[in-house]
DNA sequence: CTGTTGACTGTCG
DNA sequence: GCGACAGCCAACA
């Protein structure tokens, strides 16, 4: 996969859109694939501009807890969402969320 | 143009 | 183990 712009962002972009279903991703596993993990800041920025074409609602914190839930229409959307996928989820927290985790490998 | 903020993580104390 | 500080880049006031 060709990443079309080399802007942080449209990277950002790029790699959720391709987390399939039943499968998350964290701000770190993006960000230090992107460089730094210290620009999971810069994936959450780009995740507020949220496209419809990119789910934001599989991206997690490395901790498993569904923290961007905050900007979703509700709270349980994004836990039903997810739950909805086959993955578990307790407390707003992702359970065994290494079987869950996706990592880009195609970029 | 400058300063602050933001869906975070890592390191230091 | 927990709290505070730093770092990263981009948008907004």
């Amino acid at each position: 996969m060709i990443i079309k712009q080399d802007n942080f962002f449209h990277k950002v972009y790029e790699i959720v859109r391709q987390i399939p279903q039943g499968k998350v991703s964290t701000y770190a596993t993006i960000g230090k694939y992107l460089g730094s993990a210290k620009s999971a800041r810069m994936v959450g920025w780009a995740l507020n501009k949220c496209p419809s074409d990119v789910p934001a609602y599989r991206v997690v914190n490395q901790k498993g807890l569904l923290t961007g839930k905050i900007h979703f229409h509700g709270i349980c959307l994004m836990q039903q969402l997810l739950e909805n996928e086959g993955i578990v989820i307790e407390k707003n927290q992702i359970v065994d969320l290494e079987i869950f985790l996706w990592k880009p490998s195609n970029i």
